[in-house]
DNA sequence: TTCTTTCTGTGACAAATGTTACTGTAGATT
DNA sequence: AATCTACAGTAACATTTGTCACAGAAAGAA
């Protein structure tokens, strides 16, 4: 069993890891799903077993601007932040390769903080991995340009599929950069005459250099 | 004393006052003074009591892109978040109006959250709190125009010192806004043609419909 | 005062990004 | 095959933002 609770969270004690079992529930989702919409609210926790969800925060205009990943071993941290409170989201989840989940009640983080030590830990890194990564964004639309925002963005994608051809349409990377896809397209021509990638129909194709 | 623990700090029960009186230190520190750079480890938790802080994240090129407000009755969520682990600090802090604050030894954290409830929820709120207001800072660099981000920005200040007038260059400005300054002498200079603002020297003042 | 520094304003231009409009092409559908 | 649709390329242009150069005003120092 490779996804198991225990493989994929190595630092969960037995305990906790029977707990989890008992009173989560496992769900499945396919791909185009939306998790998680901005404002709704927040009823669980979830602990990704399987596929990939990525993490985005919506504009008031309809933008959907990439903020991270979100992949099998990991938890929604925001979901976690909202504790017993039920707050709305501040952010859309959606699901970007057919995912198995935990669903954990939120009543349960609070008693889990203080009962299961290894739980603690894991929420409390959570929190700063993901500040960090958002810390990181900032960087990013701060002080970057949006060629060098968008070789982050290829990067970033290839590192998450673990494969070096990325399958999305210009229009779609366009939507997660907030920008426009001419200006997406102008700039992969530039990186093929730079030999950083080679362009297809749906599919740019990193090349090593990148 | 209105500067006590007490009243800044209400939802802490008084053992865990008692505790901070006991393992805190307090300092004060001038205005201008930087905290902690981006890179150093951190050792203290900061408790805000008087004064503020204002929280950057550095660019490899110098730039200052200014984060967020440390108030008192507030605390470095950064700081919190990097626990017994002692990390380095993804930020930078510095006073901008002379401070008072208690110093918490990191290795204390931990114990605290299991020993006082109320301390705990302040964490949790603070992370929380903190996730948000970055959020909002990735909001208005990926979805808004310089001349948004501006008046955001003289919004913000102006709700921090509670006051209409927002001394500071225009350099200083765009500095935090890492952008230029003459950008901000002339967006500036449409507000003022706009009716939103008063120039003068070192000084812009915000007129009511802002 | 005179000198100096800092701050502000502004024109002219450069570069980056956004927009419009149109083209062609690969795949899918009929 | 003929048609349709989504995708990609690109030129031309608009707008925004960044840079350079310079000038004058305000505050402080000598």
């Amino acid at each position: 069993m490779q996804n198991s609770l225990k493989t994929l969270f190595p630092n969960f004690s037995s305990e906790l890891i029977a707990t989890i079992e008992q009173n989560g529930s496992a769900q499945d989702f396919e791909s185009g799903t939306i998790l998680m919409r901005t404002g709704q609210y927040i009823k669980n926790t979830v602990l990704i077993m399987k596929g990939k969800i990525k993490i985005y925060r919506e504009g008031e205009d309809g933008g959907e601007f990439l903020l991270y990943y979100l992949q099998p071993g990991q938890a929604c941290a925001i979901s976690m932040i909202c504790t017993a409170k039920s707050e709305k989201s501040q952010i859309m989840a959606k699901v970007v390769e057919d995912v198995s989940v935990m669903m954990i009640p939120l009543q349960l983080m609070d008693k889990w903080m203080m009962e299961h030590r290894s739980w603690y830990e894991f929420v409390i890194e959570t929190y700063r991995s993901r500040f960090e990564e958002v810390l990181e964004v900032v960087d990013n639309i701060a002080f970057r340009s949006m060629d060098e925002r968008l070789e982050f963005y290829l990067k970033r994608h290839s590192d998450a599929c673990g494969c070096s051809e990325v399958k999305l349409s210009h229009q779609e990377i366009a939507t997660e950069l907030n920008t426009s896809r001419e200006v997406v397209s102008r700039l992969l021509k530039k990186m093929e005459q730079r030999g950083l990638v080679k362009l297809n129909r749906n599919q740019i194709e990193l090349l090593k250099k990148i």
